[in-house]
DNA sequence: TAGATTGTTAATCGATTAACAATC
DNA sequence: TAGATTGTTAATCGATTAACAATC
């Protein structure tokens, strides 16, 4: 868990990060991992700057703001600092995620390895369609939505991923959130609404094309 | 196309939009578009910022960086909003895209509906195994990717959606830049390199969950 | 030790917000 | 007209960078 620096709680105690860093943070993570698959000991704040393309300085400050795990005239070890961001970003032990929604997308995500690679693991899908309820998808049981707050509860499930239609999407998010689920990822194209207590990350996968012809259109924009 | 406003510019000449505002150009783009599809004609700043979570200032300030759309006392039209933002993404016209990468979720993309419905296209698939190479999948031929330059020219293809193995991804990419492609979605968990002349960018799944994942354990940090 | 690199401060830069004259 | 809402300016806020003493 991140350490009790005075500096990351304002005067009400709450944790202050800047949004953009922990952006960054997973993007270190990943980068770190790789140089220790390529053999690295170390790495430093110039090598990583270098690797995502920002400013060493950033890279000192963005790392300092949860604690001192550099080692001045040596860098960063890698294991250690995969070790502190991992923990910093509470993925130093695995998490049990939901899914909800077996049709295209939903059936990829609970192919895809790199969920578990990084600490998550899908251990219960939900769909309302018959003709999938029962059945295990890449070894994972499908069961009727209604089942949800058991399921939750037996499994410790904190976090949901959400594939369903857009139509749909409010209406099981509203089920997520009566079951007492923390955090939503929902891959449907529409905003929507839960409690301030209830976090959401929103993927939408036409949007980010969009952002990509905007950039490809307008070439010389800010990256 | 975006007019040419004297602010837009800098001493070069050069585009200058901040990073934040095309994203948020996206949102307004989908919101607008849920907004007509409920019957609205016309909506405004106040409205538009509640449905994002941001403030009236901010949504005014956006849409003004591409010139006065805005009518004082009535707010925007909603048609006339839409075709505006599209025209600045570059989305008012359909882009053709390319796939590589046939796997769980590459099928996936390729069966997705939310692409078309904002103007993009997968009209050519590739792959290296020759179990689906000469297959159709949704409709899409799937190639031997040593025949992506003929594909990419003969129907005029600028962008790209990587979906294949980290270890291949850059080899990939390589490729395709050689091609001249302009843009690409990568879906593999890793950083690549291109020249900068060439957009990438990139959406890691995995990375998201952990995003998710630190915004739901440090639940008092900024949003 | 000399060289390298951190963590942190102060200066800079950029983005957001509040306020309001202009407009319909 | 009166009321509503824009586009824009100036003030505020936050994030990035440069520089450097502290450290190994």
């Amino acid at each position: 868990m991140p350490e009790s620096k005075s500096k990351l709680f304002n005067d009400q105690g709450e944790l202050v990060v800047p949004k953009a860093v922990v952006g960054r943070l997973s993007l270190y993570l990943r980068e770190v991992q790789h140089l220790i698959r390529d053999g690295k000991e170390t790495t430093n704040s110039t090598e990583l700057g270098k690797l995502l393309g920002v400013t060493d300085a950033q890279v000192r400050k963005d790392l300092a703001y949860f604690g001192q795990f550099g080692h001045p005239g040596v860098g960063y070890r890698c294991q250690e600092l995969v070790a502190a961001i991992k923990s910093i970003m509470g993925t130093n032990t695995i998490w049990n995620v939901a899914l909800v929604g077996i049709g295209n997308l939903g059936r990829a995500l609970l192919r895809y390895k790199g969920f578990h690679e990084q600490g998550f693991q899908i251990v219960a899908a939900f769909d309302v369609d018959d003709n999938v309820i029962g059945t295990k998808v890449e070894g994972v049981d499908v069961f009727h939505i209604r089942d949800l707050a058991s399921m939750v509860t037996a499994q410790s499930i904190r976090l949901v991923a959400i594939s369903v239609p857009s139509h749909a999407a409010q209406a099981v998010v509203d089920q997520v959130v009566e079951v007492g689920i923390e955090g939503i990822l929902n891959f449907a194209p529409v905003t929507i609404s839960v409690p301030s207590k209830v976090r959401v990350i929103g993927v939408d996968l036409a949007m980010e094309l969009e952002q990509l012809a905007f950039t490809v259109v307008n070439r010389d924009s800010k990256s």
